[in-house]
DNA sequence: ACAATATAGTTCTAATGCGAACTATATTAC
DNA sequence: GTAATATAGTTCGCATTAGAACTATATTGT
């Protein structure tokens, strides 16, 4: 049958992402902040703010969860919700001046705390890792493996 | 500075961890589980079953959230727990025969719905895979980057 | 213009997920 | 043998996660 093949990968795969969260987060939480808080965080930090749907995108949090993150971020001061200049729909979020100060002190101080875990890898390891994960990313995200598919 | 050359690979490496799972949760969920609970499942599969802290090493998921998991696969009757022989303050996790049929009946399948992901990957390329993120885990769960340990 | 459809965000429910505090039992130190 | 400590599971609080139903606004087809 061959079926296992891919099971090491898998696993490997998946304690790989777990154990980069729990350092990640680890350090995060030192910082006041949940790892999910930290991502929009992250992401809007130097930046004119963006949709929820751009956040969404950016940080692979999914849409019903977007909003208690930026509640949570609101209620704390970090982030303000305008309205979209071109779509009644949608909101601007953007850091505050105390999000982007929390940002500012943060943000390098993670990379910093992150930095050695990789210090045994190469340029071209990394490069060469990402690219591999990007390809196996890409055969997940392909829907039609062998069917045919009706008009969208 | 040069302090940021590793995270696309992060990126890359939690966008493909995600994407993973959305495959695979998708199918199991059209079979009536959780993935955490087709995790146990599939963890007990073909064993005389073993004790939480097992579990919680094989499947990674946290004892506190393990009670939960297991209370629900119990309720449902696909799995029963036992005094264990030597340790009173332990539990033998076991699969009922329902648990068991269960068991038969999917886990060939969701392998057999997992495996076309795979199919342009030669088993080199999936061991190359496995032996990098092995090492990248090791460098995550490394906690003394710098430092030198008493014994343990 | 108007109806059909799509999209942005919110709300809801169930299930994780994590850390910390807690109980009960084991193990160790002395 | 008894006190100090460690371990296995449970419970708790809070945040996150996914998906589905819902509201409000946009877009499209005609």
């Amino acid at each position: 049958m061959r079926n296992k093949r891919f099971m090491p990968l898998v696993r490997a795969l998946i304690e790989c992402a777990q154990s980069f969260e729990r350092c990640s987060s680890a350090h995060v939480r030192e910082l006041g902040l949940t790892a999910a808080q930290f991502d929009i965080i992250a992401t809007l930090g130097n930046t004119e703010g963006m949709s929820c749907k751009e956040l969404g995108a950016k940080t692979l949090i999914t849409k019903g969860t977007m909003t208690g993150v930026l509640d949570r971020l609101e209620k704390k001061g970090l982030l303000s919700r305008h309205d979209a200049p071109d779509d009644g729909r949608s909101w601007i979020t953007r850091l505050t001046r105390k999000g982007q100060a929390l940002f500012d002190d943060t943000f390098p101080a993670h990379l910093a705390h992150l930095g050695p875990y990789f210090a045994k890898f190469s340029d071209a390891e990394l490069n060469t890792m990402r690219e591999q994960l990007s390809r196996l990313r890409a055969a997940f995200e392909s829907h039609d493996l062998t069917d045919a598919r009706s008009a969208p």
